[in-house]
DNA sequence: CACTAATCGAGACGGTACGTCCAGTCTTATG
DNA sequence: CATAAGACTGGACGTACCGTCTCGATTAGTG
């Protein structure tokens, strides 16, 4: 089923994925997907993480510049695949429509925002980074460029850039090198 | 009929929002409805829009940073506004799900991130900001945050956290007092 | 707008004919077409009369033999022009389905039965046919064939065949050479 | 559904009846009746053949004149039954509008002629009619006026009137009592 | 000759019903 | 006993026309 799910979605995107259409291209009963998941984004998380979450813990290079380099590149390499980036746009746009996925989600995010926070408090620790830095804020700097991006559609971040990114991110958090 | 559906955002939210619901609560036939918007999402843009948009203009203190300090603020005063936030999320989301709005949908998007862009050219040309900078990736890393926090829900942006916010933006955009 | 009805109708048919598309067609508005006519059969009716009633009087060769030749030789041609049966068929539909146009339509039937009738009278007050003869059922015996091969389209009436069923109409009424 | 179907039909008449009223009376959603039933008029010709066709085969009494009088008597008496009437003539009106019913209606009408010339043929074995009869003209010249009068509604057949109609019918056909 | 009517085009409007899609629940039978 | 198969209620979709109803913009005929 999350294959049939994975299929359909890369066809016609989330927008156009239903419930009947993965039962009928599984070859398995309706009944049979609700008795798994609660609802078609329930099901398209769970197809997405399978294959994504291989529980990669954040990088740990021994400097932030390094680390946060890494993860950036990382990534922006997401919008490269047009599959996955559609996907992400679709659990995205489901959060704000359905309460009962929304906290599933919300989860999910967390567990992405809580790598980089903890990169950047190792950052703080080992006083590369200034001492009151707003951990949170500076997370969401990283990932809310990205999202912005991913759904509005109006440009791309190339790995290519992620350097730059970096510093910039960096200079504002007050960065010293070690 | 924009009325109808301002009202019925705000009681149950966009996932609920019908257009046969509208027409219901305005006494309209749907078709009127349909004469005048193509999608629900493009009337709901117009009902938000028709609020919103005076037609303001990016505010012009002289300075980058007071000029920061000022869109920031009212940026983040959206958050606190708890209709006017779920009409967002709604637009967003829609923009993920039907290609038609999408089009409409950056568009709005493009002339607010053009009041920004704005704000920081001006800044550039007084030698406030560096000569270099990436002006579309600092916008995107005013509004990216407020979307990610708007869309995932995971903390609020708090008015009195602008000046904050504004510095360490300042800082990573090589901001020199003038 | 007559024209303009008439060409829809050959193009698709009574049951695709709408008042709003022969306003379209004929670039008149919808109710300048309200103003001259009760309802779509009403016009149909007279566009198809317009071009029928030159007012022709039934037969009159001094025979009843004959007059009922002509007649039914007329009367067969019809099914041979597809567009005028078609309209034929659409009034009869729309007779059933309206009360108002029912009445105006059993009058134009009526005149067409009339035609009939006097034709057989003249049979039998010149001693051609039973003295006794249920005239009416006789003239439903002439146009019931017609139009119920016209409705079913089972099959197709030939003038050619008119001679013959003169021959089984007249032998029923007992007709006797004079 | 069957049920609601005749009893909005009784009420208001075959014009007058939507799939979603039938649908509201009978309890029932609208897409259960669309997954039966391809048409308002599919429908309605299973309400009425479900109660009509107990498999009437035509009448056997040995000889033509009889046969036919049974024959004549029954049909004449649908006249009498408003409802019925109303039904068929819906029907009839239905099959000229629409394409898809009118395959369907014609399958119906055909097995109704083939028990009167099933009739008719046994007379012409018995050497009751003419050899060379028309038959399939003959069958038209009994449901004709038939459908005739039930369809334009300008008078009504009377059963009485049956024996009469046979003996002018037979007369056409040639009739030579056995 | 200006002024009133009548007449028209354009098309907005409230409605009704259409036929379709899908959600989510529930029943049956099969292996 | 879980499953496939799929029937069912229900809600909304977006479309097509209906018949009614203002609106100006022509025209015509009259005073």
């Amino acid at each position: 089923m999350l294959a049939a799910a994975a299929e359909l979605l890369d066809e016609s995107g989330y927008g156009k994925l239903s419930i009947e259409g993965i039962a009928a291209r599984s070859g398995v009963a309706k009944s049979t997907i609700y008795r798994w998941w609660r609802s078609k984004a329930d099901l398209v998380m769970e197809a997405y993480t399978e294959v994504t979450a291989r529980r990669v813990p954040g990088p740990d290079t021994g400097g932030v510049q390094e680390d946060l380099r890494v993860f950036l590149d990382t990534l922006y390499r997401v919008n490269a695949n047009a599959g996955r980036a559609r996907v992400l746009r679709g659990l995205m746009a489901e959060a704000q429509l359905d309460d009962g996925f929304r906290a599933a989600f919300q989860e999910w995010i967390q567990s992405r925002r809580t790598l980089m926070s903890t990169i950047l408090m190792r950052g703080v620790e080992r006083g590369e980074l200034a001492e009151d830095l707003d951990v949170e804020y500076t997370v969401d700097s990283v990932f809310g460029p990205f999202w912005y991006r991913l759904l509005v559609g109006h440009a791309e971040l190339d790995p290519a850039d992620a350097p730059k990114h970096v510093a910039q991110l960096l200079r504002g958090a007050g960065y010293r090198a070690p």
